[in-house]
DNA sequence: CTTAGGTACTTGACCTATCAAGTGGGCTCT
DNA sequence: AGAGCCCACTTGATAGGTCAAGTACCTAAG
């Protein structure tokens, strides 16, 4: 059997013009063929050729004007899929990432983890704690926490690597599915432990992302701190001005 | 005449579910009545359906299985229209937050800002840096960085706040046109000028923001520098996850 | 020469269809 | 009773249209 699936039209659509507008064969400013011009050329129907520059208009490659016509912007800036920092280590397996594990069990929450978790202060949750080297050298520490609820029934609590993502883990074995990530980003010294951890500088700061992933509800699962030493790492981002 | 113009039915649809959505008339996780029962309900083709439920889809309101039906995953959270530090500096005029004008010439741009911009190494560009106050206290050193052939011909050099944004002021003067940015997040020590005129506390880091703003072709026009006390001020974010 | 109107072309918003693909329940046959 | 098949229902993709609204250009009337 040949299940080759092929794209839809509209996406093959898609796609050939990305390359067009990328090569500079349709430049930025300039104006884009019309819809029936795009009509004979490809052979496709108007419903297609219209889905497919509507996709390109939302993603910010083309901007379309009644009466006039659709104008090349050129590729947008990272439109969509932007790594955000701590969001690999939720679905990734461990085993994936190179790193250490550095502690793994049931302790008491510092404040603001308790805070995002929606715990009281002092209470205790459970923590995995990593530390993620790149290019041999030690780059982040990674700290997930989740609330003692959470982890019953699961495999977190083991000491081993796991092959199998957070979240993958957490729906199959708790049902509970993830929703959105509230983040927050601030910086701070580092205590003497985690300057020795990372192999900081004198008087580096540490640049922190806390994440917290709730399910639908708004009820938090896991809270994700990672530290960066801010002298080797920045977070990037890019985004489209109206 | 009446020229109300009402919004089109499919963004009517769009809204409509919406409000449902939102007051629990369907809740999170359940099933969304299916395409036909909506064209029925609603007296519409399936073709507006199925575009206002695009919208919502790609909103991050309800997710859609083949076979199954469409499920209400709830209110995204903040998916679009959330505050990017620093993009007020560029639109607002200087006159709507209160500050102190700290310094505004001519001098050699700093390594990390020639970089953005595009400059050689020790350059010369046009600073306009203020300090923002916030509940009377200082809050933030903004900086924002102009090549020289930008400011050219503007009112920009002037000692005094403007009652225009830079945006609509480069707009005008130049015929120059924001399309997007490009936002680098990092932290540092502050000098002991930055430390005295933001009034912190010994050891705290400086949580740094700069935003590139870039044409169409992707010249850049403007750096924009946000100094934040680290013990202060935290960025906040939140997106949906797939 | 200037202006008003018409016309052609563009995108936007709909409509009625058809076929494909995935899901689940019920029916039938063993 | 159990296994397997079929059918109904769902969303996805695509085709063929119509009408409205905005723009540009040319032309004819003043």
């Amino acid at each position: 059997m040949s299940l080759e699936s092929v794209p839809p039209k509209y996406a093959q659509l898609v796609h050939a013009l990305q390359r067009r507008i990328e090569s500079g064969d349709y430049p930025p400013g300039s104006l884009l063929p019309s819809e029936n011009q795009l009509i004979q050329e490809f052979g496709v129907s108007r419903p297609t050729v219209v889905a497919a520059l509507r996709v390109l208009r939302e993603q910010g490659w083309i901007e379309s004007q009644q009466g006039k016509g659709r104008f090349v912007r050129g590729r947008p800036a990272r439109s969509t899929d932007r790594p955000r920092p701590g969001q690999a280590y939720l679905t990734a397996p461990e085993s994936d990432t190179p790193g250490e594990l550095l502690e793994v069990g049931v302790l008491a929450a510092p404040n603001r983890v308790a805070t995002l978790l929606g715990l009281e202060a002092k209470s205790k949750a459970f923590l995995r704690r990593r530390l993620i080297a790149r290019d041999g050298e030690p780059a982040e520490i990674v700290s997930l926490w989740l609330p003692l609820e959470v982890t019953e029934g699961t495999d977190l609590t083991t000491a081993m690597p796991l092959d199998e993502g957070i979240r993958e883990h957490l729906q199959t074995r708790k049902g509970v599915r993830f929703d959105h990530v509230a983040e927050q980003i601030t910086a701070r010294m580092p205590t003497t432990q985690e300057g020795r951890q990372l192999g900081m500088p004198r008087n580096t700061p540490l640049l922190a992302v806390y994440g917290t992933v709730k399910d639908a509800s708004g009820r938090a699962l896991v809270a994700v701190e990672v530290l960066m030493p801010a002298d080797r790492h920045e977070l990037e981002d890019a985004y489209p001005i109206g």
